[in-house]
RNA sequence: GGCGCUAUCGUCUAACGGUUCAGGACGCUGCCCUCUCAAGGCGGUAAUACGGGUUCGAUUCCCGUUAGCGCUACCA
């Protein structure tokens, strides 16, 4: 395919910095560097979190340092209040920042909004070099070349229209204001190579490349431009993206060489799908992570679930800390290929995660769902929550299902289950659970063992099966069929709540 | 259309040419345990896209086909 290119009268081979089978010794640079780069679009995607993850990842496992960048350069999709809402959720996900907005280090500004400055000048570099070119084209006039192109089956890109003008022709339109752009000067039969740690070697045609759109009639810098300024300017050694930058990654590559800068060391991480296998996107699900947040995911295990998309440690040690995470990580082994996002492995991991947490952990959280819940009013003692979370963790994914699971833990039930009462509750029912009122009635400040001899004595004296009794107390105490043990919940009940609510049900079956 | 990337159970993945009738996890499922629901224990289900090479030997290397995805903006 690229046969028509053997007789290329340029090559570029670029500087390609690794040192035997470690891509990390570098000759140009002694620090490792990574930046997370979003564009405050409002929310932090999945996607941009596994990206942000391995950066972190790469980082803390290298001595590395890892910045914060915010790519603000479209003003049509500034959003207000986007930046410190990434802010907060890279936090809330444990991604701690070494530079970056709020954090300054030695090379900020690290809002690209604040250094349009810097990209002019280095615009102005490029147009005395005759790598880049004032371009006057109208919309209309690109729209109208785009569509012939398309007509003619042809590649669609410019056509270096305004590279022809003279000196004093640029000079005149840029004093008459005419709109204007500033363009990167693209030679043609070029070979490009973009190096990369988890593909290899990509070559492209450089007549393939369209003269990229470096500064925007507006005076931003197009993402282009910018991120190549920044990286340099901010000594990134290791540019870690999404696999969607792999098609213009080319153009960096030109524009790096036509500052004469080393390149960075480029890994272009795979996408993320919907379940059918398209980009992640809004459609299908939740992509941002403050969904998930909301839904009561843990941080814990939505940064773990992530990790693994893409990536694998080599072993068959799937539950990681974000500790964990950093020793195991390495670029090298991170897939080609793209991801499903699957919520059921998700789930997965919140319900591993859930029972790594300690009480108090999910004690706070428990407390905190309480305060929102139609329970706010009440208050219960820490000491009877932790042995509803002691009672049903085994028996969920989230903290939130201890309340939607059980809410008999809260309040008595109001109604009974159906399909329950119909298998449990005979004709002699409420006669048995007179008896073991009476047994219960004798106890005080019973245990949970006090509990189950009562319930035995009752059940013998009635001569019937311990089973008898104990799903017909399960019923009417929960008002449902399933739960912790029933000793346990009536430990946790109390023998007064416990008697009030058999005799509820016993009056209500009547 | 062009360019690029990718291709192992439904999903996430392991196997870095040969201890593999392909291993683990999630899901689904059977049994055990059991006062229920879970949890747990022990099983089961299910994959190398297709076709050519290279090799004594290919999931693994090469080529092609097919499919999926990405990019093709004065968005990132």
């Amino acid at each position: 395919m690229l046969s028509s290119l053997s007789n290329c009268s340029t090559s570029i081979y670029l500087h390609f910095p690794h040192v035997g089978d470690n891509f990390y010794i570098m000759n140009h640079l002694n620090q490792i560097r990574v930046r997370f780069a979003p564009s405050p679009t409002g929310y932090l995607h999945v996607g941009g979190l596994r990206t942000a993850l391995y950066n972190y990842l790469f980082a803390r496992k290298n001595n590395g340092v890892f910045v914060l960048r915010i790519e603000d350069t479209d003003r049509a999709r500034y959003v207000e209040g986007a930046v410190e809402n990434l802010i907060d959720t890279l936090n809330w996900c444990g991604l701690e920042y070494d530079e970056g907005p709020n954090k300054e280090g030695e090379y900020g500004p690290y809002i690209q909004s604040e250094r349009l400055k810097i990209y002019h000048e280095h615009t102005e570099r490029l147009i005395q070099t005759g790598n880049a070119y004032n371009c006057f084209c109208t919309a209309e006039r690109i729209e109208k070349l785009r569509e012939e192109q398309q007509k003619r089956n042809e590649q669609t890109k410019y056509d270096k229209h305004c590279l022809k003008l003279s000196k004093e022709e640029i000079q005149s339109k840029l004093n008459e204001g005419i709109p204007h752009v500033v363009r990167l000067n693209v030679t043609i039969d070029q070979k490009v190579i973009v190096d990369d740690i988890i593909r290899g070697r990509v070559e492209f045609d450089s007549n393939l490349i369209d003269d990229q759109v470096l500064i925007k009639s507006d005076g931003f810098p197009t993402y282009h431009l910018a991120n190549v300024v920044d990286d340099h300017l901010m000594k990134i050694s290791h540019v870690i993206r999404g696999e969607e930058w792999l098609p213009s990654t080319p153009k960096h590559v030109l524009l790096y060489k036509a500052f004469s800068w080393d390149l960075p060391i480029f890994a272009h991480l795979p996408l993320l799908f919907n379940p059918d296998k398209s980009k992640l996107s809004k459609r299908q699900g939740d992509v941002a992570v403050e969904d998930y947040r909301a839904k009561g995911y843990l941080k814990e295990s939505l940064v773990n679930f992530v990790a693994l998309l893409g990536w694998n440690p080599g072993t068959e040690q799937e539950i990681f800390s974000l500790e964990g995470l950093v020793n195991s990580f390495s670029l090298e082994s991170v897939n080609k290929s793209g991801a499903v996002f699957n919520i059921e492995k998700l789930n997965a991991f919140n319900f591993e995660h859930l029972r790594l947490k300690n009480d108090k952990d999910v004690l706070a959280i428990l407390k905190e769902l309480l305060g929102k819940s139609k329970y706010a009013n009440h208050t219960w003692s820490d000491e009877s929550l932790l042995l509803i979370i002691e009672a049903m963790r085994p028996r969920i994914s989230f903290v939130k299902e201890i309340i939607e699971n059980s809410p008999y833990f809260f309040e008595a039930p109001s109604t009974y289950d159906e399909e329950v009462l119909k298998k449990r509750w005979k004709d002699d029912s409420s006669q048995q659970l007179e008896k073991l009122i009476d047994e219960f009635s004798k106890l005080t400040n019973p245990v949970k063992e006090q509990y189950e001899e009562a319930l035995h004595n009752a059940a013998n004296a009635l001569e019937i099966s311990n089973g008898k009794l104990i799903h017909g107390v399960r019923l009417a105490v929960s008002g449902v069929g399933g739960g912790p043990g029933l000793y346990d919940m009536l430990f946790i009940l109390g023998k007064d709540e416990t008697i009030r609510r058999i005799r509820t049900a016993i009056e209500r079956m009547k």
